[in-house]
RNA sequence: GCAGGGGUUCCCGAGUGGUCAAAGGGGCAGGACUUAAGAUCCUGUGCUUAGUGCUUCGCAGGUUCGAAUCCUGUCCCCUGCACCA
């Protein structure tokens, strides 16, 4: 019975009392570290996170078996605001919190714990070791450490200390997204600060200044095409929206209110003035843009929204097709025009500019695509959004400035627009103003805007020394998928400076020369691999937080100083400095870092280019192994979204061995797939299948002690030894799903077919049995470790030495021969089936005559001479004269599919080999079997048998 | 826009120059076992045929004795783009 639930608990205890993911520095033993990347401790596992996590210890447990000793780590990740937050809902008695933690099966006093950021990052750590050891990852828990641990901080504090030694911590402004009473926040899909608008971003508006009115009083327009200011014909605002009034210095800006709250977090020192007034009261008035110096008049329109850029917008209806639109309705509708008290002989007046040459369109693009698209109206919104598109992508990629356009006729689109941007910039006529591109809310569910910081403390990613050290190193490494190697240049080429740090109350780090900033979760991830050899000893309380002081840091990962003297300095034993330092030597550098694909543009980059600029080269990392996602219904498994039952009761139900097959071997691990359960169902299925199949044979009585070893037990071994080989080869590679077809599909149809084949030596069978079980420690661990228990071996798998290959066992005709076995039962079956005969009563088998054995073989000897199929014909025909049709009819076919001289055997050996497998015929086929030299036989199949090739006849 | 990935037989998904009508699994069909269901086992699953031949790997061309695999063009789909490990 295969009572999964029983056995694998009690294996995980087994591994636990014998200490096997413990792992000390052995220097008699080659070393194997891997990490998986933080989990960032904001709630529970689910079933995704067990995707890589199975790769990893499937790659652990095989490095193990192969005698390297073993360093799995794991660590969590709190530092910014998620634990706070969630934190403070359970604090604050949230409800819907409550009742989601209640029926997760939190306690009373779990609650209470979990209601301070320190204790809900506590408790849910400590349930992430718990889950490791329920899925039988083989992780060495005394050395887990989360970022916000004193003693972590005091790493990251020699981390910056050591980057800013190294020129790569730079000041300058910043415009970051924040929230209006947190702080900054991320804005990123995953939502992880946010309650809304994770997929927003950010747009840089150029604000151009339109004087009105007054010296020193301007209208505000906000565009992404500050290079169209030439085709202005116009402005647009809403005359029901409200605008105001805006003092900075000694200038007045008119603008929405919307847009006053935003750009207040980017522009000192403004203030409203007056009252709010309605954008009606502004109509049919001029203003003059700058650049082109000429008034342009006032108009109104349905697009305007407050909430985008300034709610002002200006026109160049030659190619913004919402303009055109906006201008035509009223060109066509004095109406329209009476109702704004506009005249509309001038709005008739209005002409249009030709300022842009962009290939497949004319002077005026968005005339002609709204033409093509049949727009009619400016209210027809959705049209309007691709023609804009089409027209600014034309214009950007493949434009030209047109001749009205002073020193920049001539230019590509794509120059003047940052040639004109710059100049107004420079000439106080316009300013940048950053944007999201929709509403976002903090996860306190106050407003996002985007803020401008302007001592921000970023990491100097785009020093151009590291950035091609750290590309060079590349080449060297192992990264898996060979598609992420070959991007990772161009994602480290863009790799811009980061923000790395942060003002406001988060969990982290504080820059130790500015605390006035705290450590950005990103960057103070970068290097933590190392740290687990350090976390041990803090965890182990054989050093304290004070000692890890930078001289400390200096001396076991770098190797400077000398013990005696910084034992001194920080008062420690100096046998324990001494030993960090050795397991520093031994562990360091990481062989694999294992982590989701979203880890490909942000973290993999930062922790390759941090290890580069902080260490020396023997310290790099060797490896990067990238898995993708697990997904329900296109989206990625959240923890907070659900989809799918926790990782406790999936387990229960399916069981830990069939969750991990199924991820190693429903496709490769880098594709996104989701949990169905008809295939969690289908690999329990598997598995207990093998089992049963497996127990079967252990208490079967049917085989036999002190066999002589037959040609069927040979290839039985032999092909073993073939599946092993791929196997071994396919784990080096970290090719899961190639291992897993061999172990648990291919293996099993070979050692059913040897079975059926009538295989009864007990000796050979269990021998194979017995490794068989051992290939299944990767990925099963614990069905695995309960077979070996059956089959009788005391000794765990994971003890134990995963099998070798026996080369010598290795027989590839024996595997042609059973090859061959199945091809003619298969082309039995399939002439019994043409014959359109009821009922078989016999079968006969017909060997060729003996001496086609004799002409194939000399055939096959004159094509390796020459092809000339005539001038073979005739040497044959005189050589053969009794059987001249059978001669002219061989050679051509031999020429077309060419046969080796190791295929042709004697008529004897062929003979004699169906002999043996008769009997096996006759159970197959149920019916008897006759086998006879075709010289016996007047049958026309008789003659139709060739070596190689039986001939049939059935009856 | 920048950078990258991909289109395979009913489905998932292997497969990078011949041994490929294309692994493995699933589904479906038939059979065995069973009182029955489930599980398990066997067989079949492009068309055709006494073991043959033909057509197929997004589409169109090309290289080659030979292409799912290489090249060119083309259509379609997907991912990331920054403070989120």
């Amino acid at each position: 019975m295969y009572n999964y639930n029983d056995f694998e608990k009690k294996w995980q205890t087994k591994w636990k009392e014998e200490n096997i993911g413990v792992s000390n520095r052995d220097e008699t033993k080659p070393k194997f570290f891997l990490i998986w990347a933080y989990l960032t401790v904001s709630g529970f596992h689910h079933v995704g996170h067990m995707r890589g996590y199975s790769y990893a210890d499937a790659v652990c447990r095989f490095k193990r078996m192969q005698g390297y000793n073993v360093l799995l780590s794991a660590g969590g990740h709190a530092s910014g605001n998620g634990a706070v937050s969630k934190a403070l809902k359970v604090k604050e008695n949230d409800s819907d919190t409550i009742e989601y933690y209640k029926s997760k099966g939190l306690t009373k006093e779990n609650l209470d714990q979990i209601s301070t950021p320190e204790g809900f990052v506590d408790f849910f750590s400590q349930m992430y070791v718990k889950d490791y050891i329920s899925y039988g990852y083989l992780v060495d828990d005394r050395r887990f450490t989360v970022t916000t641990y004193p003693d972590y901080q005091k790493f990251i504090e020699w981390q910056f200390r050591k980057l800013k030694e190294k020129d790569l911590l730079v000041q300058k402004p910043y415009f970051a997204t924040a929230c209006v009473k947190c702080g900054p926040v991320a804005v990123d899909p995953s939502e992880m600060d946010l309650s809304k608008g994770g997929n927003a971003e950010k747009q840089e508006f150029t604000i151009i200044k339109l004087k009105f009115e007054k010296e020193n009083q301007f209208i505000l327009v906000a565009t992404l095409r500050p290079e169209t200011v030439y085709g202005q014909t116009n402005i647009w605002l809403s005359s029901e929206e409200e605008y105001v009034k805006i003092k900075s210095g000694d200038e007045t800006w008119i603008a929405s209110k919307d847009f006053y709250e935003k750009i207040k977090y980017q522009v000192d020192n403004l203030e409203l003035l007056g009252q709010s007034f309605k954008g009606s009261e502004l109509l049919g008035k001029y203003v003059t843009p700058p650049i082109i110096n000429r008034e342009i008049i006032i108009l109104p329109s349905s697009f305007c929204d407050p909430k985008i850029g300034t709610g002002i917008v200006t026109s160049v209806p030659s190619d913004a097709p919402a303009d055109w639109m906006g201008l035509y309705d009223l060109q066509r509708s004095k109406e329209e025009c009476d109702k704004y008290n506009l005249d509309f002989e001038t709005i008739k007046d209005i002409k249009l500019i030709p300022i842009i040459k962009s290939k497949d369109f004319g002077d005026f693009p968005a005339v002609e695509i709204c033409e093509n698209m049949k727009i009619n109206s400016q209210k027809d919104t959705e049209k309007l959004e691709i023609a804009k598109k089409e027209v600014y992508k034309k214009g950007y990629h493949t434009g030209v400035m047109s001749e009205v356009c002073d020193e920049y006729a001539g230019l590509k689109v794509e120059v003047a627009k940052d040639k004109i941007k710059q100049k107004m910039i420079d000439e106080n006529n316009a300013f940048i103003f950053y944007d999201l591109s929709e509403e976002v809310l903090c996860r306190c569910s106050s407003p996002v805007v985007i803020k401008r910081i302007d001592d921000q403390w970023f990491i100097k990613y785009s020093d151009k020394q590291l950035t091609e050290k750290t590309i060079e190193y590349v080449k060297e490494m192992s990264i898996l998928p060979d598609s992420f190697k070959k991007n990772l240049p161009n994602v480290l080429n863009w790799f811009d400076d980061r923000a790395c740090a942060r003002q406001g109350t988060w969990l982290g780090t504080k820059l130790p020369f500015d605390p006035s900033y705290t450590v950005e979760p990103i960057s103070d991830s970068t290097l933590y691999p190392i740290y687990y050899l350090v976390s041990l000893y803090v965890n182990q309380g054989r050093i304290n937080v004070e000692q890890l002081t930078e001289e400390f840091f200096d001396f076991v990962f770098l190797g400077k100083g000398n013990s005696i003297e910084v034992a001194k300095n920080i008062s420690i034993d100096i046998n324990i400095l001494e030993n960090i330092r050795k397991d520093v030597i031994y562990w360091y550098p990481l062989d694999i870092n294992l982590g989701g694909k979203e880890h490909q543009t942000v973290h993999f980059p930062t922790f390759l280019m941090n290890h580069v600029a902080v260490f020396e080269k023997n310290f790099y990392p060797k490896g990067i192994f990238v898995n993708w996602w697990v997904v329900s219904n296109g989206g990625k498994i959240s923890k907070s979204k659900g989809g799918v039952g926790s990782i406790g009761s999936e387990a229960e139900k399916y069981s830990v061995d069939a969750i991990r097959l199924f991820y190693a071997n429903i496709a490769s691990p880098f594709v996104d797939i989701t949990f169905e359960e008809e295939d969690l169902k289908t690999y329990k299925q598997r598995l207990e299948r093998i089992f049963v199949f497996i127990e079967n044979i252990i208490s079967s009585n049917e085989f036999k002690e002190d066999l002589k070893e037959t040609e069927l037990d040979r290839w039985f071994e032999s092909k073993f030894n073939l599946r092993l080989q791929t196997i071994i080869e396919s784990m080096e590679k970290i090719e899961f799903k190639a291992a897993t077809d061999e172990i648990y599909f291919n293996f099993y149809n070979d050692f059913s077919w040897y079975l059926k084949r009538g295989g009864i030596n007990k000796k050979v069978i269990f021998s194979v049995l017995k490794k068989w079980i051992l290939t299944m420690g990767l990925f099963t661990p614990h069905t695995s470790e309960e077979l070996n228990s059956l089959v009788g071996n005391k000794t765990l798998v994971v003890k134990q030495t995963f099998p070798e290959i026996e080369i010598e066992k290795i027989n590839l005709s024996l595997d042609d021969k059973e090859k061959n076995v199945e091809k003619m039962i298969s082309n039995l079956r399939n002439v019994i089936k043409l014959s359109g005969l009821e009922k078989i009563n016999k079968i006969s088998l017909f060997v060729s005559e003996s001496w086609k054995y004799v002409f194939y073989s000399e055939v096959i000897a004159e094509l390796e001479i020459t092809k000339n199929v005539g001038q073979i014909i005739s040497k044959f025909i005189s050589k053969y004269p009794d059987n001249k049709q059978e001669v002219s009819k061989a050679i051509p076919k031999l020429l077309k599919q060419p046969m080796s001289k190791e295929n042709i055997k004697t008529q004897e050996e062929d003979y004699n080999f169906l002999i043996s497998i008769k009997d096996f015929l006759e159970l197959t086929f149920n019916t008897s079997i006759e086998i006879i030299k075709a010289e016996e036989s007047d049958n026309e199949k008789a003659k139709s048998a060739t070596p190689g090739k039986i001939g049939f006849l059935v009856e």
